[in-house]
DNA sequence: GAGAAAACTCAACAACACGTTGAGAATGTT
DNA sequence: AACATTCTCAACGTGTTGTTGAGTTTTCTC
């Protein structure tokens, strides 16, 4: 699946805010600059001082185009969210299918996520106060959540069944909603440069949490 | 440590708005009014969706007012977050000079925290949000948590040291970061009930993942 | 308790961001 | 060319913010 960069032009799907226009038109180049202005502008600065009228002027409109493609500021963060989610679903999927050892699967999975909120922190973590709003998002944003948790059980249930790691309690699901947690907020953390010690170590350190947590029996 | 409630007056350190009044005068109630009107209104609504009016109203005060005790909206929530922030030290500390076996203590400590998170998410939740915007807070915030990590990882160590624990890698700080980070977001996520299964069996949860973080050998 | 100082109150003002409206220009369709 | 759709934006009304300056009340000091 092709990673769909941001400022491109999402053919792929219908467009994210179903409310005006229709057919492929020649706008959309105006809706890819405000969705690029936002992710240029939310690298420097927190979603909530980033004013309309500055998304508007990055995109060389004015002020009041903009409420023809967005209705809000906050669906702009939610267009770009929607945008991010698979690329974040694929991080953890795509290692966990791939039939590659357990620590393999494990580091894989914690190395791709790292990654992406080095990329993409400042846009999750204005997701994150954004869901807190908006009930939309939260519930698009949940089910997402939810659909990776189960997938990681799924493969903690398959090491279970294999002999490898100890039947629970904890119950997989439990198991596996901690562990991404751990994750999300290392992340979050990461990219406002919380952690102790960069990149590498700290994958190393969630990868350890991670097969211990799985495998151990303490 | 007597537990400050909300809305009483802090008389132990000097107030955190060093703006315009000195000694301990008489409006210091209406100054805890704001406080106690926040933290009512936080129950019921996100930060960012409560004005200075209402807070006013609900002290009782003009708009104008307000601002004689606060700079602005933010300052309330940073008041409050200060105030908080000891009774969360002690939820950790605590348990960890009990002197009692590692398995309750940890239990204590998640069981403490996860406490704190039920009674005073919302808050917390505020100033996760407003601590990317406010380097003043998130200074302080940072300064908290580090002591608080440190604290776990100094026990961390003396287990590895007595040879219950196997040593590093990952070091002990590297771990206490981790297992901190995991509480905080699975009490963030348990306050808007984005939990699977409550209470006691997120504890559970969360005590063996720490187990087996820290005595484990995977 | 009189007078001064400090603490406190608030209406009025100015600045700003938001979202709407309605009239028009550009683009596409027949 | 005539028509419909897409797109643009100035102008307006509203709500919130933070400041100012003039007042009232409380507290302190003698």
């Amino acid at each position: 699946m092709p990673a769909l960069e941001i400022g491109q032009v999402d053919d792929r799907t219908p467009p994210a805010t179903v409310r005006r226009r229709r057919g492929p038109r020649k706008g959309d180049l105006k809706e890819a600059a405000i969705l690029e202005a936002a992710w240029r502008l939310l690298a420097e600065k927190p979603i909530t001082s980033i004013s309309i009228d500055e998304l508007a002027a990055g995109a060389g409109i004015s002020r009041s185009s903009f409420y023809f493609y967005f209705p809000s500021r906050d669906a702009v963060i939610g267009a770009l969210a929607r945008r991010t989610s698979e690329d974040l679903s694929m991080a953890v999927l795509a290692p966990l299918s791939s039939g590659r050892p357990p620590r393999e699967v494990v580091q894989s999975v914690v190395r791709n996520l790292l990654d992406r909120w080095q990329t993409h922190g400042p846009l999750l973590r204005s997701m994150d106060a954004l869901a807190e709003r908006d009930a939309d998002l939260r519930a698009f944003w949940h089910s997402i959540t939810t659909d990776i948790v189960a997938a990681y059980a799924a493969a903690i249930d398959a090491e279970r069944a294999r002999g490898t790691a100890p039947a629970g309690p904890p119950q997989a699901l439990d198991l596996a909603w901690a562990l991404t947690n751990l994750y999300w907020r290392a992340g979050h953390q990461m990219s406002l440069g919380q952690d102790p010690g960069g990149g590498e170590r700290l994958v190393e350190t969630l990868a350890v949490v991670t097969m211990r947590a799985v495998y151990g029996d303490g």
